[in-house]
DNA sequence: TTGACATATTCCTATATGGGAATGTAATAT
DNA sequence: ATATTACATTCCCATATAGGAATATGTCAA
């Protein structure tokens, strides 16, 4: 089997810094697709394929207006995302300790020898 | 261009269900790789080039014990995940509040006709 | 209706898988 | 030294891109 879909989840998703950046630029306010390719610096047809695949998983939002099509982020696709890695917070948060607890006591090591 | 690699980013790494599995399994403890096969029903080396991807982007530490190699889950490595997806959870939080004042308002509707 | 503008889709290609099978390698047991 | 155990790597193949080029589609203007 070859990779996963790029438009299975919003995880393979986010796998793309263009798609990253898209969502972004689009995370405050809806824009067309023209100021879109703009600010990527990406051609037009390959914006346009990357907001399809946001599309499909229900990353971003469209609609018409006249021959613009405007985009925007659709922030609660984001959220399982953030609440997968939310899980590890803990852990890192535990190691941090660990690392801190550990500087402490060079400290003190360091103020017993003077 | 084709699609990047799984090893460029955290980002890419886990975007594979499997790679998840791994991540949440090593998470408590470190295992060694015949635990992980049985864990995941995969053939071993399946299950160990996916180790190798999560080793390649940072998101496992390994050591070697006698013949096994204890993998656990480096949760630091998810942090920058974590922290790019917050940059949204205002977004959501302000979509979550609009849809609870809609349905506020439309409880005091009903509750005049009443 | 015709032309122009804004996007979307299709075609083509090089590349990067992910899984299974076979093989290689390191460490321990006898 | 040799067999065994526990993994890692390599080989092979079907599949899914991501980008560029060309083309199709939809909407508005004259």
């Amino acid at each position: 089997m070859a990779r996963a879909a790029t438009t299975s989840d919003a995880f393979n998703a986010v796998a793309e810094p263009r798609r990253r950046e898209i969502l972004n630029y689009l995370a405050l306010q809806e824009r067309p697709v023209g100021e879109i390719v703009a600010m990527l610096g990406l051609e037009q047809p390959s914006v346009s394929k990357h907001l399809r695949v946001l599309r499909d998983v229900g990353l971003v939002h469209v609609r018409r207006d006249g021959r613009q099509m405007l985009y925007r982020t659709n922030a609660e696709g984001i959220r399982p995302l953030h609440e997968w890695a939310g899980q590890f917070e803990r852990f890192w948060e535990h190691q941090l300790a660990r690392i801190k607890e550990r500087a402490e006591k060079k400290m003190e090591k360091k103020t017993d020898s003077i």
